[in-house]
RNA sequence: CGCGGGAUGGAGCAGUUGGUAGCUCGUCGGGCUCAUAACCCGAAGGCCGGAGGUUCGAGUCCUUCUCCCGCAA
């Protein structure tokens, strides 16, 4: 099929990937603009635009989707299909219905369940025990369109909201190319989304991503491995963030106050928390690179009875 | 030039008003022990990120370069 790819972040490149290897005719790839990112606010690709490019694809980057100009971009590639995969912009009904096959999205949840922009993490934050993607037809809601196939995946206390970004992008680019095959040959079966199952999975934000020492040991389990591995889960320490990167679940009890260092271990630090114990395994300090708690502990000469999470920046 | 922290033996850190480097851990050897991730004794290992400068003398002051990281976008 002859196909126009929008997508922009690292998830969606796999999906680019498993359309060229299927051999679809990939008319053109639009992506965000390239943004200031990072230290020094230096000008960046997006993971999509680099991997176009590399193909030999041509990339558009429009600043506006609604425009007219866009969408005679869009008709001069005369695409059977368009395929979005996280490319960031809600798209105008004028652009959904310009194909024949309108367009496809790759979405990293189980549908109806965590629609919206952060599904895999919120997923993995919620404690959640599987996780998914779905293929589906877009139309002018917030992933609300019709499911065409969908595949789920387990999520295992090993796993982090990194882990799973890469296994869902592997399913999704499968899924994907399963969908396009059956659309083509017209044996796709659709499905409406049960309405009252739908949740939404909000973007992480700031408050998302400090700790919580009440919560239960579980809960902050969770988040950790949902932060990891970006932006990542903090506390305060000596007036500065302290980044957890990994943590145990551990079912010391004592009555000490949440966020309260129960022990300094041999590989780790024990933390009090709402409900059960967390051992912190890795962590990082600002300013320094991610370190076991074994090298923290042995130069900061960190002891028993501090407790995280008080002070502020 | 968005704001800021940092570059010291394998790891994480300290290093006072400038006088050739210490700590915790690891490693190696030995000892204790039924045994040990515990304890005791000992050893190896660093031209203190690069370049230049000030000085009798710099990890410690000045200039510049490279790299790493936190925040903000």
């Amino acid at each position: 099929m002859r196909i126009v790819f929008m997508g922009t972040p690292d998830f969606a490149v796999q999906s680019l990937n498993a359309l060229v290897t299927a051999g679809h005719d990939v008319a053109a790839v639009i992506t965000q603009p390239d943004r200031p990112k990072g230290r020094g606010n230096k000008l960046a690709f997006p993971e999509v635009k680099t991997r176009a490019l590399e193909l030999g694809l041509p990339v558009h980057q429009p600043l506006k989707v609604k425009d007219e100009s866009f969408l005679e971009l869009l008709r001069g590639y005369a695409p059977d299909v368009i395929v979005v995969v996280a490319y960031g912009r809600i798209l105008p009904e004028s652009v959904l219905e310009l194909p024949p096959y309108g367009c496809i999205n790759v979405h990293g949840s189980l549908l109806p369940a965590y629609r919206g922009a952060a599904p895999i993490q919120r997923a993995v934050f919620d404690g959640c025990t599987q996780s998914g993607v779905t293929i589906m037809q877009m139309d002018a809601g917030m992933d609300t369109g019709d499911m065409l196939l969908q595949g789920s995946l387990p999520i295992t206390a090993e796993d982090t909201s990194g882990t799973m970004f890469e296994k869902l992008a592997v399913l999704g680019g499968q899924l994907l190319t399963e969908a396009l095959e059956q659309l083509q040959q017209g044996t796709i079966q659709r499905q409406k989304q049960q309405e009252e199952a739908a949740t939404y999975a909000a973007r992480i934000l700031k408050e998302d991503e400090q700790i919580h020492w009440d919560w239960t040991a579980n809960q902050i389990f969770c988040q950790i491995r949902a932060l990891s591995p970006a932006p990542g889960a903090y506390t305060m320490w000596n007036g500065q963030r302290l980044k957890i990167w990994k943590s145990r679940l551990n079912d010391t009890h004592t009555d000490q106050k949440p966020g309260t260092i129960v022990e300094i271990g041999k590989e780790y630090l024990l933390v009090q928390t709402g409900q059960g114990c967390l051992e912190i395994t890795e962590l990082q300090p600002a300013g320094k690179k991610a370190m076991p708690a074994k090298a923290f502990c042995n130069g900061t000469g960190i002891a028993a009875g501090i407790c995280l999470g008080e002070d502020h920046e």
